[in-house]
DNA sequence: AATAATTGTTAGATTTGTCTAACTTTAAAC
DNA sequence: GTTTAAAGTTAGACAAATCTAACAATTATT
């Protein structure tokens, strides 16, 4: 269907979209590491295959056919962490990579079976929303845990910007999904909290992690 | 590392080595349906990283680094043919394709882990020797089932030449690997074998069909 | 409003992997 | 041993995906 290089391209589009809204050529350089003149041909190639809208010095856009695309190639990923997570043994820092390159293979049989397999998830291991096999995505209404005040009780949903760094750093806090989290204190100077959870734990959260974890208020 | 291309031509080379012993660019160009000019510029390519012998118009020989490269190329497609079938509960004939592709992944990791998790196998869903970590192939010494006479007795231990179709032929008749086959007679015209094996049955294999089963004798 | 910085585009070159057409070498047939 | 067929090679073209350099448009700063 589309090459492994376009696949990138849309997938790249697609989260750059929910991100940020509007999404340009520069931005598109930027993550992918690919120069802006590279970048603006192959933008023109997706709008000739009707995946992405272009006009000259406008916003890009994908199409529905472009979303649709890019959602069924960011199931795969997804279907695959998760597949690497519950049924292989790995942890939630080591999928990325992996679940990178396994996107691209071309077997409905085999996502359809990894989707069987675990039960039909909504979710994956980084708490990200698994798009259907349409490619659509159902979004999860989370705040991020620095928007939440003292006082507040939340439940871990998701993680956002997860670096292998990051969700290491997590590991080592025992943070994960599901996690209830009581906020004691948010300090204004910085904007770290200082919050309870498991097992007699206090903690002090810096705003750079508050801003990545996001949380349903509970209770 | 090397590109996927390159990885197709290096399995291809080793295989063709394995089945005919010296290997020429034509055989090269026709298993991978790509044209002998092409074909040529490649090993030549691949010749200049010391990954095959080249000399013009001589027989194309993988280097030892070209077979341990090779070599560890098929350890992923075998080690994924496997875990497709056990792990993941996919028939023997459904499984080549999806290996054809997951054999490019890069990471040590996911297949370490499908090698512990199915226990270290030593041969694939088709009775192939699954190579170790060095690219080494412990080769098992089968013959034919169309090599041996009435009378005998032999273990299936492998078939080659195993397309979808031919793999459920097999299915249909119940053939698979390890079964107890007892040859009852050969018919000199054709080749052909009546054997009976599993319960109760009696059939009749034809020489293309016994030719791609192997076997090893059993007392 | 003028200037500077950023972003976007065009043009042209490069690498990889493919092709066709033409030619050469080796192997097979007569 | 010629002649014919098959296999191998060389030369040149091409599409995909990338780059750099130069130029244009938009946005931000003063
Ligand atoms: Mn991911
Ligand atoms: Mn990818
Ligand atoms: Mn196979
Ligand atoms: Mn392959």
């Amino acid at each position: 269907m589309h090459s492994h290089t376009e696949e990138n391209y849309l997938k790249a589009l697609f989260n750059l979209a929910n991100e940020k809204g509007e999404v340009s050529v520069n931005d598109l350089s930027k993550i992918l590491a690919i120069k802006m003149p590279t970048v603006n041909s192959m933008v023109k190639k997706l709008a000739g295959k009707k995946l992405v809208h272009y006009e000259s010095y406008k916003p890009l856009r994908l199409t529905e056919k472009g979303k649709k695309e890019a959602g069924l190639i960011i199931r795969k990923h997804r279907l695959t962490e998760m597949f690497l997570v519950q049924k292989m043994g790995f942890g939630w820092e080591q999928v990325h990579e992996i679940a990178e390159q396994i996107e691209h293979i071309h077997s409905p049989y085999f996502f359809d079976k990894m989707d069987e397999m675990l039960g039909y998830p909504k979710i994956d291991p980084h708490g990200s929303p698994i798009p259907d096999k349409t490619g659509k995505v159902d979004w999860i209404r989370y705040e991020k845990l620095s928007d939440c005040g003292a006082g507040e009780t939340v439940r871990l949903g998701a993680v956002i910007h997860s670096t292998e760094e990051f969700l290491k750093f997590l590991n080592s806090r025992k943070l994960h999904l599901g996690l209830k989290i009581k906020i004691k204190s948010v300090e204004s100077f910085d904007g770290s909290m200082v919050v309870s959870y498991g097992k007699n734990s206090t903690e002090t959260l810096s705003l750079t992690v508050s801003e990545r974890l996001l949380v349903e208020k509970i209770g």
